[in-house]
DNA sequence: AGCGCCGAAATTGTATACGATCTTTTGCAC
DNA sequence: GTGCAAAAGATCGTATACAATTTCGGCGCT
């Protein structure tokens, strides 16, 4: 049950086909098995899924209002490829809002949100440890899942959406301009915001995200990448 | 060229007509010519601009995932009625991010974009001045505009995005809880934060922005409205 | 050989058609 | 007269069909 074409529980939440399609593409962009300037072009997206080109077309433009795909007049739909200075705007994005949201899930926190962290945490420990893709994009997946999760206790519906679009593109934009062959994100240091909220030191806590966020966006190697697409391309 | 159906101009970054129509439909909700709970069905809004149903669905998809109007499975679209908990979270989250977007625009600032500002002011106290529906909505817009020219200055495509969507949903919000029959914004406000930044009293500036959002959301009575529907809805 | 023009193939943009679900109304029984 | 049930109507969900636009390969011209 972990082909593409699954995702077939009947969420009563969502409303339409379509957003199934839309969040099997977003994980699979987001656990990087889409490589950002694929191209998506209807008709394929329509086929893989079993559904009709209306359906898919309407997933991708979801996703392109989230910023994850682009779609270009009369050309199609690609992974995003998000441009220097774009990455530069979402971690930008992220270190104006992160500290709010961390100071409002403080204030709201209960000792089974906190429970509940820890035990992401521990996930994400033990997928580090292990070898293989399939562990690698889990633990992509659960170390955004971190700030997803901080940003839900917030309260803030409005600021979790928000901090859903902006961990995904931060994943495309690691993908892209990432250096080290380690994570997203640095796991020892999600720890330490834990304990510094636990303590309500929130100060600290803050402080502890931004340098965080400062710490994956260090990793990044922000140069214009000449679109490669000349001859350079084909040589992988 | 006021009516709804006109909006011709090709922009060319516009990917189809479905974002005109989005655009027409958000600024109809934005100036209240539409107000929370109507009803928008596909049907009528593809009659309204002479299109296909098709493109009526994407645009109200399209509002959908910008919080001003809700689609209920098959049942339709509406206008959003957000409650007063989603009020409160727009407005929470206006008070996370507008300062720090108050700092990152001061940070860039030119003396053209003062000038622009200050353009932007005198046009909404021409407006406050003036009488009559269309001065009003006209005001409601600049008013608007007001917070989203920061965003813009900011340089932070992502945040100025983000700050549209607020503001329109601030619209939406101040529509159904507002009590005074004054506008959404304090004007002389407006013109306070723009000479704090001036004098790049950063502090001083945000300070005023969280008491400016304060003294809108102030003016607001959020209690639930028991929907109205049964009888008083006719008594108007 | 190189450059530019033209037509076929592919892909997207939009409209229409059909099926499913919900709402409303109507009619019957109590 | 009230209440429930079934059918009619309306609206949405999805698929298919057609039109417009772009892309790419080939042909002719310079």
């Amino acid at each position: 049950m972990k082909s593409a074409a699954k995702a077939q529980q009947a969420d009563d939440s969502a409303e339409t086909g379509a957003q199934q399609i839309r969040d099997a593409i977003r994980e699979a962009i987001v656990e990087r098995r889409l490589s950002p300037g694929t191209k998506l072009s209807e008709s394929d997206v329509g086929n893989l899924f079993n559904v009709s080109r209306t359906l898919a077309r309407a997933a991708l433009q979801a996703l392109s209002y989230e910023g994850l795909v682009s779609v270009e007049k009369n050309r199609g739909a690609f992974v995003a490829y998000p441009s220097p200075d774009e990455a530069r705007q979402i971690f930008s994005a992220r270190r104006l809002v992160e500290p709010g949201i961390l100071r409002e899930a403080a204030a709201r926190i209960t000792p089974g949100d906190i429970a509940h962290l820890r035990q992401l945490l521990l996930e994400e420990g033990r997928l580090m440890s292990e070898r293989g893709q399939t562990a690698r994009r889990a633990e992509i997946k659960a170390s955004g899942d971190f700030h997803l999760t901080l940003a839900a206790i917030s309260g803030n519906a409005i600021m979790q959406r928000f901090m859903e679009e902006l961990v995904a593109r931060s994943s495309l934009v690691i993908a892209l301009y990432g250096q080290s062959t380690a994570s997203s994100c640095g796991h020892s240091e999600h720890g330490d915001i834990i304990s510094a909220i636990e303590v309500k030191e929130l100060d600290r806590a803050c402080q502890l995200m931004l340098h965080h966020i400062a710490h994956i966006e260090a990793d990044l190697d922000l140069r214009e990448r000449k679109s490669l697409g000349l001859k350079e391309a084909f040589e992988l």
